[in-house]
RNA sequence: GCCGAUGUAGCUCAGCAGGCCAGAGCGGCUCACUUGUAAUGAGCAUGUCGGGGGUUCGAAUCCCUCCAUCGGCUCCA
């Protein structure tokens, strides 16, 4: 008998198991009982591999199922390739692309002469059924860089030939095979295209090549999978509940905003409804602002093209502004940015350090050129309003100042309920400044984020070329990510603007400036309040408060009386006239979303109460209307 | 801006292998009902079929073009 060695696996939870040297994981994971946890791929001393990579010498093996992320990147992944080879079969003349795995699912991209219907996208479903069921292993190949241009040219594989040529010179090309289809790709990959139990094929697009406008546009299709049908119906229905929330849809049904082509595209109308909220909103912004030490200003919304030349908007950012108007010969533009008139405000007298620091804030409306395929609802628009604040200080109080603005974050984002993330930008490649006081202001930052006990992630030269900045990303109900708080340094603007301060030394000092939004803008805010809510709004910021429903016309008049009271403590309250069963009126009410509806019948009137009922909930019973009174101006003023 | 799809009543949508007055449901209006916690019934009216141009005896339907919207790409508050 042969001597066999040995070799000794190390698993993560500790236990060591021995195997004869060759021994391929897949034939490991057989042997050992794992429960519903299937395996896909394994880290074998912290590297990602196949099922099918034999284990030669002693190591430490983590066994990844569809639950960690690296399964499901393979899961994705490996569905993208039997999209791929479902593709080649019915369109054989479709060339490859890239096929990666996605935050959510996976897409393939093919240069086709003609772009999927939504019918092809269904015979490519059918197709992929018929590779799954197969159950064809994938296999892993490594192949010499000749050997790879080879094959890929004579397929005619244009594009991954390209991706051979860009390889690093140590870079061995790997190739995938499942049946006749074959890939390069890195890997690693499942076992065998029998693993995908559900899918589904969820849209397909333009895309370009590497994603540069540039290049040729190619035919994306997305899809998702997963390993149990169940989870693919929960994901679907997940995508429906994002569906009836979407801000646009809501926006229509609650009466919150229009859009108009006449108007222009990208350019809101807010409705009394909508225009509630916004209210609401900025009178809570603007006394938390006074509070704060904040003073409020208003700047004009054409300016002379000469201010955008100084403050260099002109030259860094006039594609995202609209062309000159002539106005008596001079040109003009709309304003882009609030921050120029801010600092020709401060510029008006010579400032002391004793006046630092100066907070402006402007709840300022501005106009940018997006290109057309990018406007979404409310989100995305043409003309916004900005929360915008300039902060001119000391670099002494920049640390102080940067804790202000996120304690300010904190507060706001806890009032809305978002939970958020905090992300560092340091210097990008192109940028201006010195070495010294980029690392003096990035440094601020971090000491700020860490004494405040904020987790963050450095995100490194993802900076703007004029400064450090901290952006905070918003999580939303459905667990979505939104773009929201952004504060930002500026080595730029005082520069080209020439401001400073007269220091206790009496010389001139230049002053430090940060450009800070906390909700970002009113219109991409409130659209993103929408769908975190749902539409249904919290007492304080729901457009209406109270309906008020009279069973019968024999309660009218009792019913108006409550709604004048209610209405002198500015509660917005409506009476449901119409002459309509209850039931009718109330499901409206719950439509409308609506947070309390006070049903008044005979009883209510002779009893002097209201029969309360809750968004939602139902039937509280019957309460005085001092009582709801009290009651709902207490949820108003905690912001409830 | 690019690729694809869509655009018909206030809303959601049917009609679109060209051909009598363009339809439904919801909503609206009128009338009746006076109602107890998620849809009372009857009647009436819905309209430059996104805009412009063309083909045709005839266009919501076919072609061109512009606009807007939707899903993506790229870009972004």
């Amino acid at each position: 008998m042969s001597e066999e060695k040995l070799i000794s696996v190390t698993f993560s939870d500790g236990v060591e198991r021995r195997y004869p040297a060759g021994t391929s994981l897949f034939d490991i994971v057989a042997e050992i009982d794992l429960g519903s946890n299937v395996p896909l791929v394994a880290r074998v001393d912290g590297r990602l591999v196949d099922l099918s990579t034999p284990v030669t010498s002693d190591c430490a093996v983590k066994l990844l199922s569809f639950e960690s992320p690296e399964g499901k990147g393979v899961y994705w992944h490996s569905t993208s390739h039997i999209l791929a080879q479902a593709v080649k079969e019915l369109f054989p003349e479709a060339k490859l692309g890239v096929g990666p795995s996605i935050e959510n699912g996976f897409y393939y991209d093919f240069d086709v002469q003609n772009p999927f219907s939504p019918g092809d996208l269904e015979k490519i479903e059918e197709r992929m059924r018929r590779i799954v069921k197969a159950d064809l292993p994938f296999r892993r190949k490594e192949v010499s860089r000749a050997e790879a241009q080879r094959l890929f040219t004579s397929k005619g594989e244009d594009y991954k030939v390209e991706l051979i040529e860009e390889l690093d010179a140590e870079e061995q090309p790997i190739i995938y095979q499942q049946d006749g289809f074959i890939d390069l790709c890195r890997g690693p990959h499942l076992p065998s295209t029998g693993y995908i139990k559900a899918f589904k094929l969820l849209s397909s697009s333009g895309a370009y090549w590497k994603g540069n406008e540039r290049n040729p546009m190619l035919q994306r299709i997305y899809g998702i999978s997963f390993p149990e049908q169940k989870q693919l119906d929960e994901y679907l229905s997940k995508l429906e509940e994002a569906k009836r929330r979407d801000h646009r849809r809501l926006g229509q049904e609650l009466d919150l905003y229009s859009v108009h082509e006449d108007v222009g595209a990208g350019l809101i109308h807010w409705h009394p409804n909508g225009a509630v909220i916004r209210n609401v909103i900025e009178e809570f912004w603007k006394e938390e602002h006074w509070k704060r030490g904040y003073k409020l200003v208003y700047t004009p919304h054409i300016a002379s093209e000469r201010i955008y030349q100084i403050s260099g908007h002109i030259e860094n950012y006039s594609d995202l502004m609209y062309s000159p108007m002539d106005i008596d010969g001079i040109p003009y533009r709309l304003k882009p940015m609030n921050c120029p008139g801010h600092i020709l405000i401060f510029k008006t007298r010579q400032r002391s350090y004793r006046d630092l620091p100066i907070r402006y804030a402007e709840l300022g409306t501005v106009y940018r050129y997006e290109r057309s395929g990018v406007l979404h609802g409310m989100l995305r628009v043409r003309g916004f309003t900005q929360d915008d604040s300039h902060i001119f200080c000391t670099e002494e109080q920049l640390p102080d100042e940067i804790v202000g603005v996120l304690d300010l974050v904190q507060f706001m984002m806890d009032t809305f309920g978002y939970s958020y993330k905090a992300y560092l930008s340091t210097r990008p490649e192109k940028s201006i400044g010195s070495d010294e006081a980029w690392e003096k202001a990035t440094n601020t930052l971090r000491m700020t984020l860490e004494k405040m006990g904020l987790d963050y992630q450095v995100d490194p030269g993802e900076g703007v070329f004029y400064g450090p900045k901290i952006d905070i990303e918003l999580e939303d109900a459905l667990g979505r990510e939104w773009q929201g708080p952004t504060i930002q340094v500026d080595f730029n603007l005082p520069e080209r603007f020439d401001i400073n301060y007269i220091g206790q030394d009496g010389r001139e000092h230049s002053v430090v400036m940060i450009h800070r939004t906390v909700l970002g803008a009113m219109e991409r805010f409130i659209g993103g309040l929408i769908e975190h809510y749902g539409g249904a709004f919290p007492v304080w910021l729901a457009p209406i408060q109270v309906a008020i429903i009279p069973i019968t016309d024999v309660q009218m008049e009792y019913s108006e009386r409550v709604a004048e009271a209610l209405k002198a403590d500015l509660i917005r309250v409506w009476v449901d006239r119409r002459s309509e069963k209850i039931g009718h009126k109330i499901r409206d009410a719950e439509i409308q979303k609506i947070p309390y509806m006070l049903v008044v019948g005979s009883r209510e009137v002779k009893e002097g109460t209201l029969s309360l009922r809750k968004r939602g909930e139902g039937d509280l019973g019957s309460v005085k209307l001092e009582e709801f009174r009290t009651r709902i101006l207490d949820e108003i003023r905690k912001r409830m």
